[in-house]
DNA sequence: GCACTATATCGCTGATTAGTTATAATCGCA
DNA sequence: TGCGATTATAACTAATCAGCGATATAGTGC
């Protein structure tokens, strides 16, 4: 299958806006509730500023919507799908680990005989 | 639910690796068939070096692995995960575009009235 | 040993980015 | 209208990264 470069390009840029840790547990934060802005840089442990770029990041994506709630800004997931995500990936590190953690032991074991 | 940080460390990192078009297109060209360094090269059109340095990105994220085949190196498949990930990013990007377009026709239909 | 081929690495450059502080824009309210 | 609260943006720095050319490493056959 032959994909055009566009398509690619877009594909590599929501793999981009998940490629940040800060990102990442806004994100976490962001399944049990919808949190504004500020909530979220509490939450994150870090500046405003800063979190309201990666919030840009994140619904440049689509990942995130925003919706104003007075003089607040309410942040939602608007594409579970990077819930699926996260899952598949993390079983897939978890699955790494062992495989490590084998090699590690197995290593350890050879060098005693 | 509260991941370590370490965790989401190891997650950032793995969407990372894919967060790149040209690695996205050496992936690709890999779903048919294991390929050698050069193959790739050639394929992704791209200087040796630099497909060796993004394929070190991709086995440091143990997404793909190498077997020594003579002097040639095979790159193959080490975690097919891959694959469903991009599905789903794919299906995610496909719904965000059709709904761009729906947004876009809807604005031009509105000017009309 | 010596060439030849295939791959990895080094040194560099320009571009991008996460983070900071300071400032602007926006909204609700007295 | 002016104030306080909330969010976004601008300007900057340090770090990271994709790409290139040149070089080093390793296996293969002579």
């Amino acid at each position: 299958m032959v994909l055009p470069d566009k398509a690619i390009d877009r594909v590599a840029l929501y793999f981009r806006a998940l490629s940040d840790p800060m990102r990442l547990r806004i994100l976490n934060s962001l399944r049990e509730s919808d949190r504004s802005v500020g909530e979220l840089a509490e939450i994150a442990e870090c500046s405003q500023a800063n979190v309201s770029k990666h919030l840009r990041v994140l619904s440049d994506a689509g990942i995130v919507s925003r919706t104003a709630r007075g003089t607040t800004i309410l942040i939602g997931i608007a594409d579970p799908t990077i819930f699926d995500l996260c899952a598949l990936v993390c079983d897939s590190v978890a699955r790494g680990l062992e495989k490590d953690f084998a090699l590690h032991k197995a290593l350890k074991n050879a060098k005693r005989t």
